[in-house]
DNA sequence: TGACAATACACGTTATAACATCTATTGTCC
DNA sequence: GGACAATAGATGTTATAACGTGTATTGTCA
């Protein structure tokens, strides 16, 4: 049986608001999963904000994306693109360019490096995430998502 | 109806794996939530994490409690605790003083000034806390809690 | 078309996170 | 009781996050 959120934390004394329960639930559920991708990645230097970039770029093929639309899609919002981008260029993981066009934006692409690290960290952050989520049963599965985007849709 | 995690992240392809999409879905559901929270406590020069050592040398009472017990019982796990500790002392929001017995331990106390701060704000979390989660039925909740308390469980 | 606003990014600075290492103190075990 | 390990913090360093501001480029509209 999992612990509760009160036992794990050594709260003494228990919520008084069940959604205040939640959300410390969450947020804590999150800081371990987000540490375990971390640990998983940082054998290949990679962390899981350079992860998603990747994959990002990935998806949007041999076109590329511009700063602020990586920037669009990344899960937590970094408040620094550029600089960002400008590590994983230094590392050789993406390649960018000034758009001719129009001269403000700057495409990014990946590159074969980053495509062969996207292809050998995916398989174990897949095994991760069955790792945990699996233990639901598949309908319970799937109503945590959609309770989470019940929980984040905007105010 | 909320957005998909598909549509917020603007995710061309879906996911192949139901337990990866389950997990961007918390993690990006964190971070919104994370971020509001932060947010609410800006006003206030806390941050999320400062707010919960409050909280917890609250519960801990006039005993107080020694830094490594203060970063057991955080929600995410921070790597250095006395520095953290160092910035709230400066605030005047804790006291610490070195233990007489264990001359190893340093225990920390919330000042009057924290207990003020950790009253003014926490309505103002419960209230977030609440504008979030109550859009979930009670049982919907409570699902959602236990859930969450399966995939933190150990490996 | 010329002024102004908006966009996309660059960059300087500060604060904090992250990591490793070091010191002081106490517990353990022969 | 002395050597050694374990514990709790302190501290130095580097990397990254966070924030504000600056600059080049393009769009808009009188």
């Amino acid at each position: 049986m999992p612990l509760s959120i009160e036992d794990e934390i050594r709260q003494t004394r228990p919520f008084t608001q069940p959604s205040a329960r939640a959300l410390v639930s969450l947020l804590r559920t999150a800081s371990v999963l987000e540490h375990e991708e971390n640990e998983l990645l940082r054998p290949y230097a990679l962390t899981g904000t350079q992860y998603n970039v990747l994959r990002i770029l990935q998806g949007a093929g041999k076109r590329g994306l511009c700063g602020r639309e990586v920037g669009e899609r990344l899960i937590a919002r970094v408040p620094d693109v550029p600089r960002l981008l400008d590590r994983m260029e230094e590392a050789d993981l993406i390649g960018r360019e000034r758009d001719t066009a129009d001269r403000r934006h700057v495409t990014a692409r990946i590159t074969p490096k980053g495509r062969r690290l996207l292809a050998e960290t995916t398989p174990l952050l897949d095994r991760l995430a069955r790792a945990r989520f699996d233990r639901l049963a598949p309908a319970a599965l799937a109503q945590l998502v959609d309770a989470l985007a019940v929980v984040r849709a905007p105010l």
